[in-house]
DNA sequence: CGCTTTTTTGAGAACATTCAAGGCATGTGG
DNA sequence: CCACATGCCTTGAATGTTCTCAAAAAAGCG
């Protein structure tokens, strides 16, 4: 049984972002203005088009895992995926979340370094790896968008060693709301500017280097502080802004 | 006063690895097998060296600072460099240790995202910014080598997280003492297999998240238990190597 | 509605930190 | 060559933040 089914096929014959001739899957992306394919010219994408395929995964299921062949490279075009690592005893640290136009499973070696899983439900643009490296070598503005990618990433990572080797409890929930809210996350902020964080007290712990305890507890102070109002469906209204960049520790 | 000077000139005409009309930086450079530079060809080198200066930095000197405008890069060509991120009220995170070869300095940003520092007297090789993005468009070899390194550089980063997050004190040092013997570090390792660190307790602690006391503690700990052997001058010899990687929780 | 899963809350324990002092090496000046 | 100052490392005792263990409350789901 494969973990990874093909998305079901869209209305034909109607007009996407980008020009016709596209398969729906990509004219009626919802990502290819965030993705690596946003600087390429209609005919590379119809080649680029030509290469990958669309897929569903549901909520909880795995992408891809820890020190498995590295065969494919993913695009998340909708929802959320959360990479992360393991000990041998079970102790997990997540590594990223993911949202629509982020790339995951391309990694400098032949497996892949951590294991992907799907937060929500989330549509995938899948890149066979070695077609994709062979594209890149003709077309160099999809390699120089790959690496401005791959620096943001590795920014994003020294801030959470940061957070990760320095920060309080506080701090870091205070920091992890903020970056939902400021940055990252399509998907994560409503009409309204309420936060849905979509992933779990325990996906958040082991993001934070914290139990689920810990996560919860400041939450709940953060709530009685006035800082924050949680609805009945756990919706986030970030009410104190100032209040939680001067408990975020701030960047210096 | 400026924090960086020119290094003293070579020995002219002894040809170095590479073929001669190099200046005598490059020609003598011992880390330009492992440099962003290793795949270009001599033309290309020769282009490359017309636009870089060769520095030299005395230990504990800074190198760049985090919010500076990054104006230029750097390649080590020999000794130890960290680069370091501050919260507001001191607390500081060491996000690595560079080693001959390393390129620092190269974000995607305008701004340098962290302070790095001399941890001994280094050399470097200054690549101003505009002029190496210039370089990187004509030679396709130069960008390509560069995504590998930042490639890399993540995914040391994302151990680094699951480290800081999930790991004890003991497995901290324990990872941190076998990836220098196992890997990065060169001029770290004697020639009768000895480590030399380098760089002090509180740096230690401050890349592994920890307080230098608890840094002691543990290689107290390691020393009694017989794992490593330190000498006077404070060079480690890992005795326990099978030890040290059971400590290290390891992986997976 | 009953079941499971997740979240919250509480009490006690643990690991690492903080605070404090002593040891050891290096370097400087008498 | 020794006395002394300095900086870094080590060791000890006490504290504290976060974790562990445990149970209740709330939310999701068939």
């Amino acid at each position: 049984m494969s973990r990874l089914e093909p998305v079901a096929a869209g209305h034909s014959g109607r007009a996407g972002a980008r020009s016709t001739c596209l398969p729906d899957g990509c004219a009626n992306c919802m990502a290819s203005h965030l993705a690596i394919c946003s600087d390429l010219d209609d005919e590379q994408m119809i080649h680029l088009s030509s290469l990958i395929d669309h897929m569903k995964v549901t909520a909880g299921r795995m992408i891809f895992q820890e020190c498995d062949d590295a065969v494919a490279a993913f695009t998340v075009t909708s929802g959320v995926v959360k990479q992360y690592k393991l000990l041998s005893d079970g102790r997990r640290q997540i590594i990223g979340f993911h949202f629509a136009g982020d790339l995951i499973g391309l990694p400098r070696g032949a497996t892949y370094p951590a294991t992907a899983e799907a937060v929500t439900d989330v549509t995938l643009c899948r890149f066979p790896r070695k077609r994709l490296s062979a594209l890149m070598d003709d077309y160099p503005a999809l390699e120089k968008r790959l690496l401005a990618k791959v620096r943001d990433e590795l920014q994003t990572a020294q801030e959470q060693m940061l957070l990760l080797g320095r920060k309080t409890a506080q701090e870091r929930i205070a920091t992890f709301l903020l970056h939902l809210s400021d940055r990252a996350a399509p998907g994560c902020l409503d009409a309204d500017g309420r936060l849905t964080l979509h992933m779990s007290r325990g996906d958040i712990a082991d993001y934070l280097g914290l139990t689920t305890e810990t996560v919860s507890r400041c939450f709940t102070r953060l709530r009685k502080a006035g800082v924050i109002q949680v609805d009945a469906h756990g919706h986030i209204a970030i009410v104190g802004h100032e209040h939680l960049e001067a408990l975020s520790g701030s960047g210096d």
